[in-house]
DNA sequence: CTGAGAATGAGAATCAATTTCAAAATGGCC
DNA sequence: GGCCATTTTGAAATTGATTCTCATTCTCAG
């Protein structure tokens, strides 16, 4: 058996990830395990949003005999603990970000290069409850996704286009 | 063989997106199809968001020889020729709206009984348009979903407290 | 009416995600 | 430290939505 203790990446916050991850895990009489761990850790010693491929990846790096079910499994735990949220962009797979002590934020996508910006907008969030007020309805959640091309990619294509 | 012509269901509107589907068709050497019309047709005679499986179900109805397939590569043929459009709500499969004569719109989705109420607000747009700006973000399309209870299984939802 | 090309249906294939299951690991208890 | 009920794991099977393949059938311009 490999040794269970590893280098934590990653910053107070990430630690603090891992702390509340263990009392939810203990709460409820899950357990604590190798694989879970490096998961985990590769998840907050990255930024951004990472699909289950991705961490899959970086995981057999650590630990080559972590399978595919695991990573989803340990990413189901994580967003039900609050500590990682699920998003589904266009394009199939769900990924996930890092939720601990972060506030609601929607998301500019470019189409070329895929990179992610996060926004927040107060008056486009009232501006929906409104909406949603004058139907009658009370909103749970929402998603709120603009999709188009970054700044870096509009200067790439005009330049092609010469 | 069936004979080709049937009962045309539905408004002037649907007449004209068959219309407009016909020159589509040939203006690219496609082919009219008995089982596109059918299809086609049942889209029409509905309102709101259909899925691929409700279209399917409808359609074999009135010919139980279609197949799944047909109906996916009809419903990717309208799409195309901008007469309907594909919606990508939670819950997995794809639905597709009558596209003709409409302006863009969002969605409020009941997470309870799954209505769909459409919805346009002109100020939310031009805000989204800024955010995009101030990022250096060319939009091309956008999501913007509400999910939540409707009026009606809010009510049935307090009444169920009792 | 004919023939080239397009469309069809059934089933196989794909893709992301979930489930199954036998074997292995964990953690409270003595 | 060892016991052992319970949880986890990896691999493979399964699911669900969608797409593809391919042999056969249909459409339509000439």
């Amino acid at each position: 058996m490999t040794p269970r203790t590893l280098e934590k990446t990653g910053s107070k916050k990430s630690a603090a990830a891992r702390e509340r991850l263990a009392s939810w895990i203990s709460s409820r009489g899950l357990k604590a395990t190798r694989q879970r761990d490096v998961i985990v850790d590769v998840f907050f010693a990255q930024t951004g949003h990472l699909s289950v491929d991705e961490l899959l990846e970086k995981a057999k790096q650590r630990d080559p005999t972590i399978g595919a079910a695991t990573v989803y499994r340990t990413m189901k735990i994580l967003a039900d603990a609050g500590l990682a949220s699920a998003r589904h962009f266009e394009g199939g797979q769900t990924r996930y970000e890092a939720a601990l002590d972060r506030h609601h934020h929607d998301h500019l996508i470019c189409t070329s290069c895929g990179s992610i910006i996060e926004f927040e907008n107060e008056r486009i969030e009232e501006l929906q409850e409104t909406v949603a007020e004058d139907h009658g309805f009370h909103v749970t959640h929402h998603k709120l996704e603009l999709y188009g091309l970054c700044r870096h990619c509009r200067v790439e294509q005009a330049s092609d286009r010469r």
